[in-house]
RNA sequence: GGAGAGAUGGCAGAGUGGUCGAUUGCGGUGGUCUUGAAAACCAUUGAGCCGAAAGGUUCCGGGGGUUCGAAUCCCUCUCUCUCCGCCA
């Protein structure tokens, strides 16, 4: 949600900057609505106001009196009219949200323009892509199946429900544990949120109503399964006001993701790279107004770190205004270069949402003088798991078939090397 | 799942039809005092919406109803607590 005061003072900026976006929104209709809010509601509070007044009047008189019989009369007129005023108040200014809701947050101005997927600035890359020799598609090195077992979880869940197995498992939660103290490392709060989510949370932070259908959901219940751990995160502080000496706020969580992925099942989905159910770290800031777009510099960083630490080659992307999402300002996509699919696997999106996504779920601060703003919210993938672990296995993969594990996932799966050759 | 009790401002806790947005205490903020702090004392302290402002209006878990008038009465939903049952 937008602020307010855009749509009247600004309302050409705010077309202009719609249309940067691609979106198509009609703001005369929105303003029309928006007035037609507005002297519905003072004219309601006018009505309201003259009956409270009379009402109050009635307190002196004897119930039962003839003076107090005859005013009761005069007052149900009132009350019926002011009844009616406020319906239509109520029902003007239902009408006006709607409609504001549909407004996408703004591009920030050092945003590129353009129109999809093609305009996006690659601004930086890592690593060496040169290709090697017996590099190959993760999903067709031979022990692969045998440890990442799609056949078995569509027996027992559907495709895109894979079972991790052995070494595989094992390596999914030495990423899971080496990002989270990553994240802890860089100040990172960490979390464990709950997976299912009410309708007002997914509400709060966009999905809803735009991406309805890519959620899971519990009709039983009202619940939707987590999309991302961005929802039940950023919904923590929703409704509160903190001050600003507790921002900026730093959280990071850990939690299986579940998509629906309806339509996107096609062309490069085999494998790893788009499941239904997948692992994902996730880091999310809570922000003053004026240190957002630092602070979404100092998450892309975070979330580079690992990648070069994980020794991946990778680019930054900087979405251009056609390709960010309905409640984004800024946002920069990372992919990570998978050498035996050729390809660029986004890994990471890390995004400035500014105020949009804090107006809707009323999280807000209060600043040194008592004086109280929308907060700014922003969140990053630090990092997806399936990705990574394809990426992983592709550029690791040695000429005996083995793969070899980063050195700073020891830690956690004290093996040099995975996958048996034997198979 | 069964029976009962309850949901009020950051927290605790009054208020059971008529100036109640709401007594009071704690906490917060500002001040006096102090070398500084504590204590004490004084003042101040919820949010949304409409309005240029003055001001108005809404909000006592959510939704609906009764009434001239609802935090207070009725219906309904959600949640919390106690007891019983079941259970990781």
């Amino acid at each position: 949600m937008i602020d307010i005061k855009l749509l009247r003072e600004y309302p050409e900026k705010l077309r202009s900057a719609i249309a940067r976006k691609k979106f198509t929104v009609d703001i005369d209709y929105i303003l029309t609505l928006d007035g037609i809010r507005r002297a519905k509601i003072t004219e309601s509070e006018q009505a309201r106001s003259a009956q409270k007044t009379a009402s109050q009047s009635m307190a002196k008189f004897n119930k039962g009196s003839p003076e107090f019989l005859e005013k009761q009369l005069e007052l149900k007129e009132v009350s019926v009219k002011a009844k009616k005023l406020e319906a239509e108040a109520k029902d003007a200014d239902l009408k006006f949200h709607d409609a504001f809701l549909e407004i996408p947050n703004l591009p920030d101005p050092s945003v590129p323009i353009g129109n999809s997927e093609s305009d996006n600035e690659v601004i930086s890359s890592w690593g060496s892509i040169d290709v090697f020799p017996h590099a190959k598609p993760h999903y067709e090195i031979p022990w692969f199946e045998s440890r990442v077992d799609f056949s078995r979880g569509v027996k027992v869940a559907g495709a895109g429900f894979p079972f991790y197995i052995g070494e595989m498992a094992q390596l999914v939660r030495a990423l899971v544990n080496y990002f989270l103290e990553s994240a802890y490392q860089n100040g990172y709060e960490e979390i464990l949120p709950p997976i299912l989510v009410n309708a007002d949370s997914a509400r709060a932070t966009g999905q809803l109503p735009d991406k309805e259908g890519q959620m899971y959901f519990d009709s039983s219940e009202g619940f939707y399964l987590v999309p991302t751990a961005e929802v039940p995160v950023t919904n923590f502080f929703r409704n509160e006001i903190f001050s600003y000496k507790e921002m900026p706020i730093y959280r990071c969580a850990y939690t299986p993701c579940f998509r629906r992925e309806a339509g996107s099942w096609g062309a490069d989905v085999r494998g790893l790279n788009r499941l239904h159910q997948f692992d994902k770290v996730e880091l999310v800031k809570w922000t003053q107004a004026e240190t957002s777009m630092d602070e979404l510099e100092k998450l892309k960083d975070n979330v580079e770190n690992l990648l070069q630490s994980l020794e991946l080659p990778y680019r930054v992307l900087r979405m251009c205004s056609g390709d960010i999402g309905f409640p984004h300002a800024k946002q920069y996509d990372i992919e990570v270069f998978s050498a035996g699919q050729k390809r660029w696997l986004e890994v990471s999106s890390c995004s400035n949402f500014t105020d949009f996504q804090a107006r809707r779920a009323g999280i807000r601060y209060r600043d040194k003088s008592g004086k109280i703003h929308t907060a700014h919210t922003l969140n990053g993938s630090g990092l997806a798991i399936p990705r990574v672990l394809a990426s992983i296995l592709e550029n690791n993969l040695q000429s005996d078939g083995r793969v070899k594990i980063p050195s700073v996932l020891q830690k956690w799966i004290s093996k040099e090397y995975i996958g048996d050759i034997t198979e």
